[in-house]
DNA sequence: GTAGACTCTATAGTAACTATAGGGTCAAGC
DNA sequence: GCTTGACCCTATAGTTACTATAGAGTCTAC
């Protein structure tokens, strides 16, 4: 199949399949005679493993690591724990970031009511403040 | 005083005060006669305020209508409400989306244990399957 | 006069795409 | 045979908020 079905069942639009190329995480095994980029069933699964970790907000090069340790069968699967593990820390951590963030975005709207004045605005007292 | 001084003052990077000079939220008043930027306690302030709003994850773009409002006595203060607004549920938003890929994260890792190899890895298997 | 600390501009890199320009391929219909 | 339209190609620029670098100039102290 040509790029243009490849994209359709996977649902992923046609550049970012060459960028995935470009990255090298999914190569096309064939050129059509015209240079068209060839694709078979394995393109579509690799492609949806692809989409499936970044779904998980796993990074590129994450998903290049784990690409690349499921073709060294044999070896112990450690490192793929530990990058979930991690990714579960920045998560927990980012979680508790946003957290605060809301908490100090709510005080500080609570600091303006409505039909101020800009000299009047709470809010642009407050991020004057020193 | 020069970049360098202000830089100090502030907690601010010297080539991100030029980032800010350069996208129109800090101009420095003055040069030396060596072209040197050259600022007053203003730039202090208005930069202190930069960093408190980017503290917030404001963005720049929000940043500069701010500093554009604060700019325009006597005019209503909705924008900056509905600012912050709209921010506080961009980051509620932002939270929900983090706690379900914990959860999905979490539930992925607990498919694995340790010791494993890369064949019998259940977070592979899960990432792979359709 | 020179060493060292500071400053200048301009440019490239970061992440993961998206969008555009300018062109080539190919099948269907006239 | 020719054209039209849908599809494909490469290469490049843009997004955000910086950071890093190169190559040069300024300024102060010794």
């Amino acid at each position: 199949m040509k790029i243009g079905e490849l994209a359709k069942l996977t649902g992923c639009s046609v550049q970012t399949i060459r960028y995935y190329e470009k990255e090298k995480l999914l190569q096309s095994k064939a050129r059509s005679e015209g240079n068209f980029r060839l694709y078979d069933q394995s393109a579509v699964e690799q492609l949806m493993f692809i989409k499936h970790c970044r779904s998980l907000d796993l990074a590129l090069s994450e998903v290049r690591q784990l690409i690349d340790l499921n073709q060294s069968p044999g070896t112990h699967c450690d490192d793929v724990n530990n990058m979930i593990d991690n990714h579960i820390e920045q998560v927990e951590q980012r979680m508790k970031e946003l957290e605060g963030l809301r908490q100090q975005l709510t005080s500080l709207r609570n600091s303006c009511s409505n039909n101020r004045t800009i000299e009047e605005c709470g809010i642009l007292q407050n991020l004057s403040a020193k």
